[in-house]
DNA sequence: GCACTCCTGACCAATGAGGTCAGGAAAGTC
DNA sequence: GACTTTCCTGACCTCATTGGTCAGGAGTGC
């Protein structure tokens, strides 16, 4: 139940391309500067997007990366499926899939209760929205209560 | 973002648990066959459980496993919390004390938000819960969308 | 032709996941 | 007191993932 590196790295990339706009490729190391995120490690990162259809990558001078899509088309879903794989998959498999005995009945529908719950917040989050700062509201009310900030 | 076995494991012992209630401390090997847990892993997972006070065993014969506190007491937070460690850590650290730099500055209340829908999760289900099939409205409401079962 | 930038695969150390194995230490029974 | 039962603990094991680094190749623009 922990966010990587790679997807948390991933997010940010994104929202540097998000605010750049249309202004043009933005380089690699740009964002490797602006985010503070270790090159080439970015850099494998960054494939990922691309193999998956999320960015877009031109080589060479001038070359660089832009999203493929308008940033208010990008969920954060999408980038971290795209580096993490399927969100909240339980033992490597969906919750839909498996199959629970005696006591632990109805515990598929708590993990599907998961997934649900997790998908809220990262399916309704865009680019747009997160470079803005205007949050949908599901997610701002989460976010805004003292509660959600302290540790346990 | 995904759970793993131990978890898995944990809570569906946990439930056996408390499904039997007051009849008695439980032997491992029970849960492991109720289960179809590997026992020799299960025991180092309930131990771990007994670490984080939530179980209480005694060996020998008539020795076994039992909850520390009422099925209703205790909830798959605290159990995952148990084996996991904290939920919804991004690269090992709380969200609450990351910061963000430049486009992505707004991505902290993101991560916060993801862990409050964790929590309103898995803090809210009891065993007691899991036990009856009874979920509490909100994760019932969850488990409930037929969109909450299909992949992407 | 040359500089620039992405693209790709190989590699690497540390950690975690998912276990197994062997034995010790309490608790109950005879 | 011996014996059985069951938990307790640490050591160990294999494999995959995490979080990178390194070296070089392949387009692109001037």
């Amino acid at each position: 139940m922990r966010v990587s590196a790679k997807a948390d790295y991933a997010v940010r990339a994104a929202a540097e391309l998000a605010a750049a706009g249309d202004e043009g490729p933005v380089k690699g190391e740009r964002l490797a500067e602006a985010q503070e995120i270790p090159l080439q490690f970015l850099e494998h990162i960054l494939l990922e997007l691309k193999h998956h259809g999320l960015i877009r990558a031109r080589r060479g001078a001038k070359g660089g990366y832009w999203l493929a899509k308008p940033a208010d088309e990008v969920t954060i879903a999408e980038i971290v499926r795209a580096v993490e794989g399927p969100i909240a998959h339980v033992q490597s498999t969906p919750p839909e899939d498996i199959e629970y005995k005696g006591s632990a009945a109805h515990l598929q529908e708590v993990w599907i209760a998961v997934r649900a719950s997790l998908r809220t917040v990262l399916e309704e989050v865009t680019l747009a929205d997160l470079v803005s700062g205007e949050l949908p509201s599901v997610v701002g009310d989460l976010a805004a209560s003292k509660d959600a900030w302290v540790a346990r």
